[in-house]
RNA sequence: GUCCUAGUAGCUCAGGGGAUAGAGCGACGGCCUCCUAAGCCGUAGGUCGCAGGUUCGAUUCCUGCCUGGGACGCCA
């Protein structure tokens, strides 16, 4: 659309008009693009009130309804049947395919994604990193693009061993066998409240992640075993999540492929020794990268090259992208330079999504200290809100249960999703089951509204589009932009762009919706169940992209 | 101390070189004999952290400062 309003802009004007000249208006009431005057006062030597004027006049084409000068900007007001009709006809052919693009080029991107700590719970941040992953890999593919999602399964490090000591020490089967994330994790906050006062056990705790890493039968064992509970619960949680993985492959799975690399480096002349551990120098402007302790055993910066050099082989990706918190953002700086000095060309390909923390009274939330909030427990209860608001609003509902869990899950998901600054977020729990307003279930209550609509209409209708009036415009110009968001959300990684697309578009339908009732008035009445056919196509697009369920009654 | 990141309405946040800076929540006032009131309509509320600079024009770009958060070798 923009394209034809700056081709009608050349005919009428003295220099070239560049895409970025061209803006949408601040209010409705001044039209649907404008054209500032300013820049081109300087070279045509006359005032930009002058120039509008002169363009405006001379603007004259089919989907331009009129031009008009006001303060130096050129306002144009579209024909709105014109542009209606041909977007409501192809949003109807294309269906849920409407804003599909081949940008990507079949390109392979793989991401890292969700990767909780096996013994330990999944915790608020672990959402954010899944929920992000999960749409940014859904609006890859609807852009083109082949995603890999990988759950990289924190199931190895030095915890490990701390873990292991602590069960040693404290542990009984039977309680780890009657609630295992639980147990295991009162275990590692006891150990670390020991350790503050007798610190060998810190020592005890590398030594014994050593002897696991070094393969000694019983630790191996144990640990096996945690990951198999664990990995139990966190499966629970992605079924209500509706999140699937492309590879479980965690930190453990690059035990034996983390020698080559460390050989590699070697090779290069890259690793120094420093106080005992191997390390490659970053020059002046980063600290070293660790890659072997003093003891021998490894770290995350190992294995994570390993992964990376792994990853390349295994999917020859395009673009590598890891969606871990803004903390470790140093360690992604190594990891890409380390590889740059080993030579890989791919290093730059190798993006680190980050985002901000969930603070709880604003500071950081310890595993270690016990302070965590459990994703599990804030999902049920978002469950339980949705049954009651359901049994208080729609008694007569007839899968409430399953419609629960959409809107449940929905606002938990939308509720992350549609802030992604980077910086942190208070964690407010009664913000999250919030229904109202911008949330996630306004926007399938919205949906559901629509397909409430179009069932009772049962294809009556017999006009066609003879005026567009402003809440339909608005939902026209709307529906005309969800290409342009679904490219935006891709490029830059960013799903947020689609949370708040579709705020948008579902407060412009209810806008309309509360002011005109559709099934009273012959007016229009074909054009306008199109409208809102293809608001509750988009609207649920736009919802999948999120990783959300939109049910068609709530 | 160094580096990264943010500072916009009472609160949570969008936006972004240009015309009167927008939503939601909360507050206040309307709207269900009518398509789902998880909704709609209206009112109040902002010197866009501070100071300079670039520009015809800065809340937006640059620099400095202040404040919050984070990272900074044997955690991940």
């Amino acid at each position: 659309m923009k394209q034809v309003v700056i081709e009608a802009l050349q005919t009428a004007s003295p220099l070239p008009i560049e895409p970025h000249m061209v803006e949408r208006p601040l209010h409705s009431e001044m039209g649907d693009y404008a054209l500032p005057c300013f820049s081109m006062a300087k070279t045509l030597r006359k005032s930009p009130k002058l120039i509008a004027e002169e363009i405006a006049a001379s603007v004259s084409h089919p989907a331009i309804q009129k031009a008009e000068a006001v303060n130096g900007y050129v306002n144009l007001f579209l024909e709105r049947p014109a542009v209606a009709e041909p977007l409501l006809h192809s949003i109807l052919a294309e269906g849920a395919a409407y804003g599909t693009s081949t940008l990507g080029a079949d390109g392979v991107v793989t991401i890292d994604m969700s990767s909780p700590n096996i013994a330990k719970p999944f915790s608020m941040g672990h959402l954010r990193s899944t929920v992000i992953g999960n749409s940014i890999a859904l609006l890859l593919e609807k852009s083109g693009y082949r995603p890999v999602k990988i759950n990289y399964i924190g199931d190895w490090g030095t915890q490990f061993g701390k873990l292991l000591t602590a069960y040693r020490k404290w542990g009984s089967q039977e309680e780890v066998e009657k609630s295992p994330i639980k147990t295991l994790l009162q275990l590692y906050i006891r150990f670390h409240e020991e350790a503050e006062a007798d610190a060998s056990l810190n020592d005890e705790g590398r030594a014994a992640f050593k002897a696991l890493e070094d393969g000694e039968p019983d630790a191996l064992a144990l640990w096996k075993w945690f990951k198999e509970e664990s990995l139990n619960e966190f499966q629970r949680i992605y079924d209500l999540l509706g999140v699937t993985f492309d590879s479980y492959n965690g930190e453990a799975y690059y035990n034996d492929k983390m020698e080559p690399v460390v050989e590699a480096l070697d090779h290069k002349g890259l690793l120094i020794e420093s106080d005992g551990a191997l390390v490659v120098d970053l020059g002046e402007e980063m600290p070293p990268c660790l890659i072997k302790k003093s003891d021998g055993a490894t770290l995350y910066a190992t294995r994570d090259l390993a992964a990376a050099t792994d990853r390349k082989s295994t999917y020859q990706f395009v673009q590598s992208i890891y969606i871990v918190g803004n903390e470790q953002s140093l360690h992604f700086q190594q990891l890409k330079h380390v590889l740059n000095q080993m030579g890989c060309d791919w290093a730059q390909d190798i993006t680190h999504i980050p985002f901000g923390m969930i603070l709880k009274d604003g500071k950081k939330m310890s595993t270690r200290k016990g302070k965590i909030v459990l994703l599990e427990e804030v999902l049920e209860e978002a469950i339980e809100l949705a049954q009651r608001n359901i049994e208080a609003k729609n008694p007569s509902l007839e899968n409430k249960e399953e419609v629960a869990k959409a809107v449940g899950v929905g606002a938990i998901l939308f509720s992350d999703l549609k802030q992604h600054r980077k910086h942190d977020i208070e964690f407010d729990l009664e913000k999250m089951l919030q229904t109202e307003g911008e949330t996630g279930p306004y926007l399938q209550y919205s949906c559901a509204r629509a397909h409430s609509v179009l069932r009772k209409a049962n294809g009556r209708g017999e006009e066609g589009i003879s005026e567009v009036n402003d809440y339909e415009w608005d939902i026209i110009t709307q529906l005309q932009q969800f290409p342009e968001a679904v490219r935006r959300a891709t490029v830059e990684w960013d799903p947020s762009i689609i949370a708040r697309y579709a705020i948008d578009l579902a407060q412009a339908f209810n806008s309309f919706y509360g002011n005109i009732h559709i099934l009273s008035d012959a007016a229009n009445q074909s054009f306008r169940l199109a409208l809102v056919q293809c608001v509750s196509i988009v609207l649920e697009e736009s919802m999948r992209l999120l990783g959300m369920q939109a049910p068609q009654e709530m």
